[in-house]
RNA sequence: UGGCCCAUGGUGUAAUCGGUAACACAGCAGAUUUUGGUUCUGUCGUUCUAGGUUCGAGUCCUAGUGGGCCAACCA
């Protein structure tokens, strides 16, 4: 069993290669996902996702889905369904290891009751305000508050009666005698217990008392025998807790290691920031296409397999991070330059009218779909005297290396011919309407004997065929790089970016896209990614921009104008 | 300044028992291209600093510096 283990990749993986080798729990693997049902997954708990079910895959383990859910002020039922279709959607299976911790309120009762039993608990009475002066400092040790000297008995008959709902919210908590001096203040008289007299989303109103997370967490791994348990470094200061309470209830002794969250840049991480945005209506909902959710990516466009490209990339390691948002549309970009059928669409138009092409011909011509997958074969698209083109195709004063339209300038219009500018019209605002232009029959696509040879290509669409969509063009939602930063010195409203989403109410596409359903993937040629929205209704399609081609032209531009 | 953790190019992650810095993204330059896309090539680092151990240190030791986390009846 130990003979062929895959190459270790990260640090966690060298401990699980370690633990196998010397057989620790008979060498079995065994991780969870552990998600509070209080928000929707974000991208950080795809890194999370990927590393617990990518681990149990790779070492021949299992892993749970169980829901940590110990605050019912916070969590809902929604939340947990949510959880649920996403972790399925990128790609993962849990079998039937679906677990609550509130499936597990009675056994952690019991070990409260056992800690109180063995001195190792009490009931405090004392409020917030008294518990955080007693606690002292970092520098300073605490002081005893009164009623740690209670008696086993006393504390026993206490509990017993917070359960029982005798007392109000907050008159009681049950805390842990471990220490008051202690420099990790994790272990000065940790809380175990609090009163809420709320309703439960699963338990109803059966209970009033809760764990707090460090008498929960690490009880759940252990009583699922969870081998390797894994968290982000701000509970590190918890270990010590997490292993207290293994050694004194005598439980399965799970391991808790921990790694670094991931960190994006022009987005926010928090579940409550993220809550805020909802909120506060800066966004449309939990899976606005810009909001950095699985719920989110996926309506904006991103897949399952980018997703995991995406956190295998990121790594795993314990120091702080933060990930270059173009690593993650780089893995889009990769994985749909090889899938995304490619089609004409255009956003802005302005009309080309080729002078010497018939006014009653039409020519249907064949275009690949896919010249990156020959196999994607190719469709048909229709051509016709008139066309539109991308208003930002074409130049009066073109700057040097312009090689799209411009006055007496040729370009060829993909998959069709070659066009010159002889004239051009403007409208009563002084912008430009129409091209008058002249086309080169013997220039057509694939039988070129023209010998004319021009640099630009421009998609296009014909105007008698042309089929209108509504387009939505999502950008960063935030304007700054480290988002989290920036918001703790200004309000969120100040960071956003306000061209984060642009609608194009009718842009015009080639007629194939009349057939576009749900969870196709299209490039528009020159565009960008874009994949449909569920907004589609009927009367009107309306597509979401996953990420636009890399754009080396504006680059170019830009760097020219400044 | 009490404790714990971290420190490798712009950003991430690698580098078997210490053996002479790798891969990816981004950037820049060029080639190819009927998408200014794709593809290909080249280019970008005194491994935080200072000592020490060693034939040899990114890896070990010491000190310093910088960053992060911890004192919620949140997770």
């Amino acid at each position: 069993m130990s003979q062929k283990l895959p190459k270790p990749t990260n640090f966690i993986e060298e401990i699980i290669v370690r633990d196998i080798k010397e057989g620790k729990h008979g060498g079995r693997v065994h991780t969870r996902f552990p998600p509070e049902p209080n928000g929707y997954l974000h991208i950080g708990h795809v890194k999370s996702i990927v590393l617990n079910f990518g681990l149990a895959e790779k070492y021949g383990g299992l892993t749970n889905l169980r829901f940590d859910d110990t605050n019912p002020s916070k969590e809902e039922q929604e939340y947990v369904d949510a959880i649920r279709r996403d972790v399925r959607w990128l790609g993962y299976d849990w079998g039937d290891r679906e677990y609550f911790a509130s499936d597990y309120f009675e056994d952690l009762y019991a070990m409260a009751i056992r800690l109180i039993k063995a001195g190792l608990a009490y009931v405090d009475d004392s409020t917030p305000e008294e518990i955080a002066q007693h606690k002292g400092s970092p520098t300073q040790p605490g002081t005893p508050t009164p009623y740690r000297f209670r008696t086993i008995e006393e504390n026993l008959d206490l509990f017993h009666r917070m359960r029982n709902g005798e007392f109000p919210d907050g008159a009681k908590i049950l805390r842990a005698k471990i220490s008051l001096d202690s420099p990790n203040m994790h272990m000065r008289d940790p809380i175990l217990y609090r009163i809420k007299h709320e309703h439960h989303h699963r338990t109803g109103d059966k209970w009033c008392i809760y764990p707090m997370y460090d008498f929960a967490h690490g009880q759940c791994d252990a009583l699922e025998s969870i081998t390797h348990s894994l968290c982000t470094l701000e509970f590190m200061p918890h270990r010590p807790l997490y292993n207290w309470f293994i050694k004194k209830l005598d439980l399965f002794p799970s391991r808790q290691i921990e790694f670094a969250r991931l960190n994006l840049t022009y987005t926010l991480m928090s579940k409550r920031k993220l809550l805020q945005l909802v909120q506060d209506g800066h966004v449309n909902g939990w899976d606005d296409p810009r909001m950095m959710t699985v719920s989110g990516l996926r309506r904006r466009g991103y897949t399952p397999s980018a997703l995991r490209e995406f956190a295998r990339r990121v790594g795993i390691a314990k120091r702080d991070n933060m990930i270059d948002m173009a690593l993650l549309e780089f893995v889009i970009r990769e994985e749909l330059n090889k899938t995304a059928r490619r089609v004409m669409v255009v956003t802005d138009p302005i009309k080309l009218t080729i002078t010497n092409y018939p006014d009653d011909k039409e020519e249907w011509l064949t275009i690949e779909n896919n010249p990156e997958d020959k196999d994607a074969g190719t469709r048909q698209v229709p051509f016709s005297r008139q066309l539109y083109i991308e208003r930002e195709d074409f130049m009066e004063n073109p700057p040097k290396k312009w090689f799209r339209l411009s006055p007496g300038g040729m370009a060829r219009l993909k998959g069709a011919y070659i066009v010159r500018v002889d004239s051009v019209i403007k409208d009563d605002k002084g912008s430009v309407s129409e091209l008058l232009c002249t086309y080169f029959p013997d220039s057509k696509s694939g039988q070129d004997t023209s010998g004319i040879k021009v640099r630009g290509v421009l998609h296009w669409v014909s105007v008698p065929h042309a089929v209108e969509a509504e387009v939505r063009l999502y950008d960063r939602l935030f304007k700054v790089e480290d988002v989290a930063a920036a918001a703790a010195e200004r309000p969120i409203e100040d960071l956003l970016n306000p061209d984060s989403l642009i609608i194009i109410p009718n842009a015009k596409m080639e007629p194939s896209l009349r057939e576009a359903g749900p969870g196709v993937h299209y490039q528009f040629m020159r565009k960008g990614y874009f994949t449909l929205d569920p907004d589609t209704t009927p009367g009107k399609k309306v597509f979401n921009r996953t990420v636009t081609l890399k754009d080396t032209w504006a680059k170019i531009s830009r760097k020219a104008s400044s």
